[in-house]
DNA sequence: AGAGTTATGGTCAATGGGACCATAAGGCGC
DNA sequence: GCGCCTTATGGTCCCATTGACCATAACTCT
């Protein structure tokens, strides 16, 4: 293979690892999966889960595996997609490692073990990461805000909202969804015209769900359409 | 290093390189940069530019530098941007390549001479790509065709397509670049005025430049802003 | 029954955008 | 100079979308 290297005191194999950035929506709060490093570098640091990806498999492949064993998390029935590379040589203190951050969605899921790396996994909730100024591991809090930014800005012009809610859900689940993440409230009335009128977005199922409290609500499952045009935008910010 | 393996006979190093999609817009016509490989595999097969990272740059830096050496071009004046990471197994016959595909955007550029391992490098059209179904080496189509429908959706919500201007441009111009990406004609009149309505979009320099034939036109340069709010939609396409 | 709560449905006005028309300001041929 | 062609610029009309509200429906709990 070293045939192919035009300079081979320059250029050097690297470890290739995959991180994730796993979302869930719990109330009225966006959580993200982190970690507790159970060895050198950062030992003892919150950090995302991740790790080596192996030779055979592809990039999401090694992925769902370390959703599996790091968080315990079945990636089949989660959305998975991948955010981007990060490869700053000084990014890991062993040397060369470049890592592709993959973002994963998915319903309420339950806390999960702790992997084969990690002293325990659990969720954390975003706003109090921030505001506690909880640092992480590596450059994963660039990682992090990336894959915030991302997925702020995917609901507005993609389905991807319905990725955070179970088999079947109530429009008010949905705008929680759009609520937690904006972190701004939205008019039940207007997300509901919004969303019926957008063809595939959410189908009906016929039945209803009865909340704690107040008139029952109809059921919807995830439609066909992905894209949403035209988009669902966040207005200037109007917290209530 | 090895220490930190867990599975020495699963985890082994990578070659990292970037691939580059670097496109201009000459005329009507959306161009890419391909070189014809100079060497095994896919020797003389069609290609996008690109190398190995070495092991002291960052991701960014290693495709700056693959942007001067294989296509002479400079890219401190062009944008520049993160495609995404391509790892399967298979996509490289010689082994683990992963690659970090990149996107890069400039005005009309010189024809490059061809670089290290390129036999030549030359211009190509998207729509002459497409139509006479030309085959590219390794995964690169996926790769060149991820690229294109990035190209075409950040054109709707943020200000790049100033990127293939020049330091001042026409609204014709701008608007040329918009309906040579999105291949559909959009009117001029109301073109204009979403343009100068969006704070930021652009800014007046107070010069006009004459076209080679007809009224002289306003010169503007790209404004402060970046993202368009609200976005700058492509109909459902009527082309004219 | 009445209050509280959530779901659903409708109105109204402002905005933005697509289709289209009109005018301005150059060059060119005669 | 005068008309003609071309491109740039500016404006109008109308409809779809949407934000701000208001009103009603359908539950539970007391």
């Amino acid at each position: 293979m070293d045939a192919w290297l035009k300079d081979s005191t320059e250029v050097e194999a690297s470890w290739v690892t995959v991180d994730l950035a796993i979302f869930t929506v719990r109330g009225d709060q966006l959580m993200v999966l982190l970690i507790e490093r159970g060895l050198e570098p950062f030992d003892g640091w919150p950090a995302l889960p991740g790790g080596y990806v192996q030779k055979s498999e592809t990039l999401r492949e090694g992925a769902l595996r370390e959703l599996r064993e790091e968080a315990g998390i079945d990636g089949s029935r989660l959305h998975l997609e991948q955010l981007g590379a990060y490869g700053d040589p000084l990014r890991d203190p062993r040397g060369r490692v470049v890592t592709i951050a993959y973002l994963a969605l998915g319903p309420d899921l339950p806390t999960p073990v702790g992997g084969t790396d990690a002293r325990r996994a659990y969720w954390a909730s975003l706003s109090q990461l921030v505001s506690e100024a909880k640092e992480l591991a590596f450059d994963h809090p660039v990682i992090l805000a990336d894959a915030l930014e991302e997925v702020r800005r995917k609901l507005e012009y993609t389905a991807v909202a319905t990725a955070f809610c179970g088999e079947s859900f109530t429009l008010s689940e949905l705008r929680a969804v759009y609520e937690a993440i904006w972190g701004q409230r939205l008019d039940p009335s207007n997300f509901r015209r919004k969303v019926l009128n957008t063809a595939g977005f959410v189908q009906p199922t016929g039945e209803q769900r009865l909340p704690p409290t107040g008139r029952p609500a109809a059921l919807y499952r995830r439609g066909s359409a992905w894209l949403l045009n035209p988009p669902l935008l966040r207005g200037n910010g109007h917290a209530a």
